[in-house]
DNA sequence: TTAAACTTTCAGAAATTTCTGAAAGTTCGT
DNA sequence: ACGAACTTTCAGAAATTTCTGAAAGTTTAA
């Protein structure tokens, strides 16, 4: 297997990327590879293509299963796995969201949770819970919003997006039709 | 400088989460501290609360100022410079989502333009390059959004959040206000 | 049951990141 | 201009992460 010079550029940023979103370099590389490649790779196919162990192909093709974004397939008449990225790209960028949110959120709501069960012993814990509160609060809800979204269809999503700035007009509509609702102020 | 047992906790994990977050141990843990810290604190406080090199401290404060997450002060009759966490929660997530989105999204989003720009050489580059634009028309789409999201103000912005599942019914309620725009499906 | 064709594991090597602490740099008062 | 009080820098050490490749494990066909 090797790659076409044009889309050498695209698997090896990635790569780079690819530590920034969670995973390393090579996890990332290797996900680039079969998201743009139209036929199933065997893990071999993986290893030549971007020079790397077999070794390393396997334990990267547990780390993407972990994440949910690829998937097996088999050719007849051919014992080798081949993997293929799963689904479309919003179905990846769901998978992300919710794997990072699982990652990066869901225990430090947890050690928030925890640390805002014991009782101040002194003016600068009770600041300091202040600030915990706050950003669990926060991170609620963010979280809870996330979810929300992720449960729209592409299709609402995508014209939620497009709405762009119509999003705080659309929240003085609200205002307009249901002005019981208690908002003090709105700028 | 020592730091309550009730503390500790946080800011141990604060580093932990740091790395996931985009900046390592030391330097998340340097910020939790300054979170919970009523009082802004000098660099030697950071590096004895944490039992960590001043040069370490050093590098860590640089690193928090690029991601404009810390200000400095300074207490009349005394030279050294003092940290405090900028502004508000909200301000931090704020400055963490777009500090990221630079970090993470950016530079993706300029190497698709210019690999789209590439004519396609076979059927393979072709949908190689297919995948590319969706993934490139998303990245774009989210990235505008959410700047559009950072220009409301938190109260609109919370408010937004805390419609959760009401986004949806918004969504069928501006049908029904302006059914001018054609979108076709709606479930 | 054997062996061929594959995949996984994991100890240690290699690469990368982070940290220390001494030296160099800066700022300010006198 | 000097020195005290501070901060920054950076070479090399330490810690951590990633990678390799040989060995062990698994599956299938005959």
């Amino acid at each position: 297997m090797n790659i076409s010079t044009q889309n050498q550029s695209f698997v090896y940023h990635f790569g780079e990327m690819g530590s920034r979103w969670g995973f390393n370099r090579t996890v990332g590389q290797m996900y680039a590879l079969l998201v743009i490649s139209e036929e199933p790779l065997s893990a071999n196919d993986l290893a030549s293509g971007l020079s790397i162990s077999r070794g390393n192909v396997s334990m990267g093709i547990k780390e993407l299963q972990s994440w949910q974004l690829i998937q097996v397939s088999h050719i007849p008449g051919d014992r080798k796995e081949y993997y293929s990225a799963i689904g479309s790209i919003w179905d990846m960028a769901n998978t992300v969201f919710k794997e990072r949110r699982k990652r990066e959120i869901d225990p430090t709501l947890s050690l928030l949770r925890a640390s805002l069960l014991d009782k101040p012993t002194d003016a600068s814990d009770e600041y300091a819970q202040g600030k915990m509160q706050e950003i669990h609060d926060l991170l609620e809800m963010v979280t809870e919003w996330a979810a929300e979204l992720q449960r729209l269809n592409p299709e609402q999503l995508s014209r939620l997006m497009k709405l762009g700035a119509g999003v705080s007009k659309m929240l003085s509509v609200k205002d307009q039709l249901f002005p019981n609702k208690k908002n003090s102020d709105s700028n």
